[in-house]
DNA sequence: TAGGCCATCTGGTCCT
DNA sequence: AGGACCAGATGGCCTA
């Protein structure tokens, strides 16, 4: 595996609806990207095959306020496109900074990120359930993997525990277990409901 | 120089 | 209808 250790490349998420043919961002000047390409006259060969299709459905569509108007639109799905890949490389990133691994100076790769992850996970339940399968029953023995049905047991600590303490403070900080439970039991809560 | 990884564009499909 | 999501395609950067 190679080392990754490199400078975002990337340009303002703005740049390709707003820069003017002499602000092209120097090293990337002839990417086959290009909302900016779509107003410079310069396409990739899949940009041009989808441009000629795209023309033949302008001529379709008749020219004028529609054309710009197509035109408009596709810049601003190209711009949302670029905002939700930033949003999951920084989710990538964020699972990067959490996942031990050997060399700390190389950037892992993003597949290499997944798979870390998964194994970091599994390493972990796997520990868990060594250290408390005595106190957990039903969950040790053959079957298939137990992590939501560990999750099932300490959401079901957690809810006994507030009701225990309903009212009052848990006195459970950030660096106890706990607090970690209680973090991910919100993230998935808040998941569910899509928020 | 080949191969891996990445960012971006694009059009289609799904969802709200 | 419009936005989110997805997959294919492409070219740039980097390393071995």
């Amino acid at each position: 595996m190679k080392t990754k250790n490199r400078p975002p490349r990337r340009r303002t998420p703005t740049q390709d609806t707003e820069a003017t043919p002499g602000e092209q961002t120097p090293d990337r000047p002839q990417s086959g990207s290009g909302g900016s390409e779509l107003t410079k006259g310069f396409r990739s060969r899949t940009a041009r095959a989808g441009g000629a299709r795209a023309e033949v459905n302008r001529r379709r569509q008749g020219s004028g306020g529609r054309r710009e108007n197509s035109v408009q639109r596709r810049l601003e799905s190209n711009e949302r496109e670029r905002q939700r890949m930033h949003k999951l490389n920084n989710a990538f990133q964020a699972l990067r900074e959490v996942i031990p691994h050997v060399r700390a100076d190389k950037k892992l790769s993003k597949i290499e990120t997944l798979t870390l992850a998964k194994n970091y996970i599994k390493s972990l339940t796997a520990t868990i359930l060594t250290m408390s399968s005595s106190r957990l029953p039903g969950l040790e023995g053959p079957g298939p993997a137990p992590g939501p049905k560990l999750y099932q047991h300490y959401h079901h600590q957690q809810q006994q525990q507030q009701q225990q303490v309903a009212g009052a403070t848990l006195g459970v900080t950030e660096d106890q277990p706990q607090g970690h439970l209680q973090r991910y039991s919100t993230q998935i809560h808040s998941f569910r409901e899509g928020s």
